[in-house]
DNA sequence: ATTAATTTAAGAATCATTATCAAAACACAG
DNA sequence: CTGTGTTTTGATAATGATTCTTAAATTAAT
């Protein structure tokens, strides 16, 4: 699928780009409604939708739609594939002194148990190495 | 409110703890069914937010409903508050060599830019302090 | 300009989560 | 234990964010 560069598309990109915040879908429609008093709410959806997995915006969250659990309350923390979603853990000792330096940095207002990061795992990695590749 | 010990309750932690991976609400749900077959999706919806709320189990992800996106793809990072849902920005420079070890230890898996933390903001923070002195 | 592919707007559909409420289970004082 | 007030449950309805659908409009590539 090619992108074709539509005025809709360009200008939800800038105001993103122009806002200090991190809004929400409907946020950012309100805002880019001002511009395209006709847009429609499912066209910033696309867009944003398009846009995150194309690397020119970003996408915060576990990227999942389902919220999840964890019962293991033990300090450790998650990397959420981005590819497909699948949730690692990661535990303090593969992480050297990352932890005391965090810790010192943030002043403790790091919730211990809480640390999240984005990213592939391992069989994503290997994947996305492998097309990298072939291309 | 104070928490009653209910065997649905107690059911939804055991086999919480007991799964190793990160489960959503309606996976656990299926999981518990087997020992309660009469419990329903809302009482472990229920349960996962209270106790979650109370510490003893760990919800991932943001903890907004909604999604959020970002205009700003350069390398940062981002702390969630836990408390009011803030997201706040966390630039690589006040991070010291955090990322430098990050890389090294996940040898590039890591996106450069979607890694979250998870904590308070410095608001919050200081009033979740200042009721711990009040108690 | 012609044509094929993509995107749009509007609204319907989906589906995770939350709210409602009467009945059941629980806590606790006596 | 037993009554009483509180909390929780199950069933189901309601909510609300996101995705899907469709015909018409726009864009890209001849």
């Amino acid at each position: 699928m090619k992108l074709s560069r539509t005025v809709q598309r360009k200008v939800i990109v800038d105001e993103l780009r122009k806002l200090k915040c991190h809004p929400t879908a409907d946020e950012l429609y309100e805002v880019v409604r001002k511009r395209l008093p006709r847009i429609s709410l499912g066209t910033v959806y696309r867009n944003l939708e398009v846009l995150s997995a194309s690397g020119e915006i970003l996408r915060l969250g576990v990227g999942k739609k389902q919220m999840c659990f964890d019962g293991d309350t033990s300090r450790h923390y998650h990397l959420v594939c981005r590819c497909c979603g699948a949730v690692e853990d990661i535990m303090p000792g593969d992480m050297g002194g990352v932890e005391k330096e965090l810790d010192s940095k943030l002043a403790g207002r790091i919730l211990e148990v809480s640390v999240n990061f984005s990213g592939y795992c391992e069989k994503c990695a290997s994947l996305v190495k492998r097309n990298a590749q072939l291309s």
